[in-house]
DNA sequence: TAGCCCAGTACCGTTGAAGTAACCAGGTGC
DNA sequence: GCACCTGGTTACTTCAACGGTACTGGGCTA
């Protein structure tokens, strides 16, 4: 794990979770936006930090579902220890500007929400 | 069934697949948001035509979701034969606006997700 | 008195996403 | 000979979403 990455800095809780009305992709597509969208590609093992350790099975299968629609490009060197790099494509990028809109919305109306359903929880 | 809706108005095929990267709530929400925002209040069977004669579960599920979450409100009068009226509220309609992003972004780039995917499945 | 109307509820099954734990290959260093 | 590295795979389990069928209640109409 070479300069592991600052986790939470890619991390936008207002867009990770399961609650959210607005999601992009899978639940971890989102995450894996927002650590590629400086264009800079990276590892394996380096989307693993900001992504809180999820399991390699869950991570490859976000990274496989985002290759085949054309999101992101895998990468295979042929050296060792391997090296796989993982890069958004253009229409990988052209999702930032949605994902920001759904941000947006969330981090505006999300108190909203926290309300809503406390006051639904207790009303009845 | 009075004055049944037109169905395929509503039901945007851009917004409704779960295939889809950009996802507003659950299966249904969207579909109920555009039933629902040009602002006049409809009912429980009016909303079943535009979903595609969704079953009466699944509509009651998401509805309820929707209103513990703030986006509609529901109001019963006490006639005979019942009668139930489901409006956006305010937080309800400032969803419009994300979700017309996603479905823009849907229009214009979803056929190079089909191409892409259907290079991966051939390419290997 | 039989059935219709509306707005659901109860019960059950299917599907798919997500997560855990264990394992693998090919090469390097000790 | 053994552990360690990266980038996975495989098998198994759990959980929520989604869906179908049948049924309810209270007043109304035929």
């Amino acid at each position: 794990m070479n300069q592991p990455l600052p986790a939470d800095l890619f991390h936008d809780p207002d867009c990770s979770d399961r609650a959210q009305p607005i999601r992009v992709g899978g639940k971890w597509t989102a995450v894996v936006l927002r650590c590629l969208e400086d264009g800079r590609p990276r590892r394996f093992s380096e989307l693993r930090v900001p992504l809180h350790w999820i399991t390699p099975k869950v991570l490859t299968e976000t990274l496989r579902t985002m290759e085949r629609d054309g999101f992101l490009t895998r990468t295979a060197y042929d050296e060792n220890p391997p090296r796989v790099e993982y890069a958004l494509t253009a229409l990988g990028r052209s999702l930032i500007d949605p994902l920001d809109a759904a941000c947006a919305w969330a981090r505006a109306h999300v108190p909203e929400i926290t309300e809503a359903r406390t006051a639904y929880a207790q009303g009845g």
